[in-house]
DNA sequence: GACTGGCACTCCGCCACCGAGAGTGCCAGC
DNA sequence: GCTGGCACTCTCGGTGGCGGAGTGCCAGTC
C-alpha cells in the first residue's frame, strides 16, 4: 500500500512541518528533497497518505500537516536516530559532575533534560526497590511530639511526625533499640511484615507508644515511595503561544498534579528504550495535542525509576529521543557508581 | 493638588479597571458611581490626574488605565479593605487542617494561597532563627560512604552524605556521642562556633573523620536554611494570555530561578503587614508589568519565613491583600501551635 | 500502468476602505 | 468652578478585492 517513494514523502513531511512549522506543499516538496517527480506526481501520493490517515489538510487547498497516525509511522519506522552533538554530550558530562545527593541528581537531571531538548522535562525521584531499612532513630522535640527518621541503605531518609504522648525518654530508647534490632537489613516490605510481630512482643508500659510509632512507619515506608516527581524548564513552554490552548494551558494544569505526571510517565518499557505517546495515545485527555517522550533510567535494580519531556506533537523527534535516551542512559550510570 | 473628587475618580477608575479589564471613560464613571457632576467636570479632573501621572490612555480618545503611580495610590490610600467571604474562611480551615509536617503544610499553604487569589503562589520554606539542633546521627551506607543527618528542635531534618573513609563502626559511634554532648541544645550559630574547637579536642585517630563531618555540618548550617521556596497555582497564568509577552512568559521565567523568588518575597515587613511591589517598583525587571503581594508569617521567633503572589498589576489588590494576610496569619498560628 | 503538464478552482492572508461608536479636548456660557 | 455642545481622533468590525499557494482532475505521453 504505501510504497518507498510514499514513505519518503511522509517522512519529508514530518521533518519540513516540524523545522518550518508550516503546512507543506508538493512543490516545495520536489525541491527540497530532490525528488526526482513532478509535483502532480507527489499530490497523487499524498492523496494515497491522506486517505490513510497518516496526513491531513487544516482547509482545502493548503499544504498537508502530518496526524498523530503519521507522526507515529515517522516514529516507529522512518526517524533516522540522530546522534548528539558535541555540546549536548559535554552539557550532559559537565551538568551532572559534582551531584551531591539524590536530590541534587535529580534537580540537575531535570534541568539538563530542559535544556538540551528545549521542552518541559519531567523526572521522577529513582525507586528504591532493592533498598533496605539502615536505621532507625526517634527524636523527642518536647514533651509531646517527636520524630520518626528513616534511613534507607540508597541515603534516602525519611521522616515523620509522630504523637509521644508523654512517654519518658527512656520508653523511646527502647522501642528505638527494638525497632532497629529488629527491622535493620529488611526489605520494606518485610519490614512491614515483622513490624506487627515486634508490636506482639513489645512489654504493656510500650505498647502505646509502640503503636503509634509503628503506624507512622507503615505510613512512611507504604505511602511515600518516591511518587515524588521534579519539572523543569516550564520557560520553554513560552515557544508555542500560538498554541496556547492546546499545548500551553493543558501542560501547565498537568504540571500542577502529580498524579497526572506519574500517569503521563507511567508504563515505559525497560531501561535504555524511549517510549514516545503521542497527541490521542496519551492516557490524559487534555494532552492529546501533545507528546511525551519517556524512558526508564538506573541500570541497577536498585534505583529505577522514569524521566521524560512533554511538548506538542509537532516536535522533532529524532533529536528528543536521542537527548532522552542518552541522558537516561547518562544518570542511570551515575546512580549506579554512586 | 487632588483633592476628594479626584481621589475618588482615581479609586473608581482602578476599580472599574480592574473588573471591566477595559480603559475606563468618563460617562460611564459619572454612570455607575453616581457622581453628581457631569462627565466634563470628570474629564477635566482626569485630565490633572494624567497630568500628575496616575493614569493614562492607551491611545487618543480611550478612556484612562491607571499607571503603577496610581496603583501605588490606591493601595497606600484609597483601598478599602475587602473582608474575606464566609467560603473562603472556611477554604482556609479546612486546607491546614490535618497538615503532617513542614513540608506538607508548605504544601498545603501554596496551594490554599494560588486557590483564594487564583494567582500564582509562592510560599517560602520557614526560617528557623530560634532553632537549636536537636539531635545529631551518623549513619553509615557502606564501608565508604555515611549520611550526617541534623535534626533541629522544630523538627526540621537536613542530611548530607558524607565520606567515611573506611573509618570503623566504633570511631563513627564514639564522634556521634562527641558531637551530640558538645552541639546538642545549640543554635545553628552557637554550633558553628563551637564545632571548631570540638575539632580540636578530638584523639588524632578520629581526625580526619571528624574534619569531613564538622565540614558537612558547617554546610548543611550555612548553606541550606530554607532558601527553599515553593511554587503553585501557575495555571491561573493562562488567565492572562492576553498578556503573553508582558506576564505569563516573565512569570515562568521567574518561576524557574529560586534566586529570583526570594529577591521578590524579600525585604517584606513584618509579620501581618502585606507588602505589595507594583510594576517597576520589583527588584526584578522583566516582572515590571507585573505585581507581587507578600507578606512575612510565622509569630513566633521560632519560624519565620515569607509567602505572597505573583499577577499582573492589573489585580484586585484589596482582596488579594486581605487574602495574603489572612493566609499568612493563619499559617503563623497554625505554626506556633505545633 | 505510472507519470506529467496544464488548468480550473478554492481558500487564505493582506490591504484598503468605510461607518459606527466611544471618548477626548476645548470653549463659551452659566 | 461646573456644564453643554461640538469638532476631532482613534479603534473596531465588517466588506470587498486581489494575489498567491496549493489542490484535484484530466488528458496525454512514455
Amino acid at each position: 500500500m504505501l510504497d518507498d517513494r510514499k514513505l519518503t514523502i511522509l517522512r519529508a513531511i514530518v521533518t519540513d512541518y516540524v523545522s518550518m512549522r508550516e503546512p507543506v506543499g508538493s512543490r516545495a516538496l520536489v525541491e527540497r528533497y530532490h525528488l526526482d517527480v513532478s509535483p502532480a506526481t507527489v499530490r497523487n501520493d499524498m492523496a494515497v497518505l491522506e486517505e490513510e490517515g497518516y496526513i491531513t489538510q487544516p482547509h482545502t487547498s493548503a499544504g498537508r500537516i502530518p496526524t498523530d497516525k503519521g507522526y507515529r509511522l515517522f516514529v516507529d519506522r522512518l526517524g533516522a536516530v540522530k546522534p548528539l552533538s558535541g555540546a549536548e554530550r559535554r552539557a550532559i558530562e559537565t551538568f551532572m559532575a559534582g551531584a551531591l545527593d539524590i536530590d541534587d541528581v535529580v534537580r540537575r537531571t531535570v534541568r539538563l533534560l530542559a535544556q538540551i531538548t528545549q521542552q518541559v522535562a519531567i523526572v521522577q525521584y529513582p525507586i528504591v526497590y532493592g533498598a533496605s531499612i539502615r536505621h532507625i532513630e526517634i527524636v523527642t522535640l518536647n514533651a509531646d511530639r517527636g520524630l520518626l527518621i528513616l534511613v534507607s541503605s540508597t541515603g534516602k531518609v525519611d521522616q515523620h511526625i509522630v504523637d509521644l504522648g508523654g512517654a519518658p525518654e527512656s520508653a523511646v530508647a527502647d522501642l528505638r533499640g527494638r525497632l532497629n534490632t529488629a527491622l535493620m537489613g529488611l526489605s520494606p516490605a518485610k519490614a512491614v511484615e515483622r513490624a506487627t510481630s515486634v508490636l506482639d512482643e513489645l512489654p504493656a508500659d510500650l505498647r502505646a507508644l509502640g503503636t503509634v510509632m509503628i503506624a507512622a512507619l507503615l505510613e512512611l515506608v507504604t505511602t511515600d515511595p518516591s511518587t515524588r516527581v521534579v519539572v523543569g524548564g516550564v520557560p520553554n513552554l513560552t515557544r508555542f503561544s500560538d498554541q496556547f490552548e492546546t499545548t500551553v494551558r493543558p501542560v501547565l494544569e498537568a504540571l500542577e498534579e502529580q498524579v497526572v505526571l506519574l500517569r503521563l510517565l507511567g508504563e515505559v518499557g525497560i531501561a535504555g528504550d524511549v517510549t514516545v505517546r503521542i497527541g490521542h495515545e496519551n492516557p490524559y485527555e487534555p494532552l492529546r495535542a501533545t507528546s511525551v517522550v519517556a524512558s526508564a533510567y538506573g541500570n541497577s535494580p536498585d534505583a529505577w525509576a522514569t524521566l521524560g519531556i512533554v511538548g506538542p506533537t509537532r516536535m522533532d523527534y529524532p533529536s528528543t529521543m536521542a537527548a532522552v535516551r542518552a541522558v537516561a542512559r547518562y544518570v542511570g550510570r551515575f546512580l549506579a557508581e554512586g
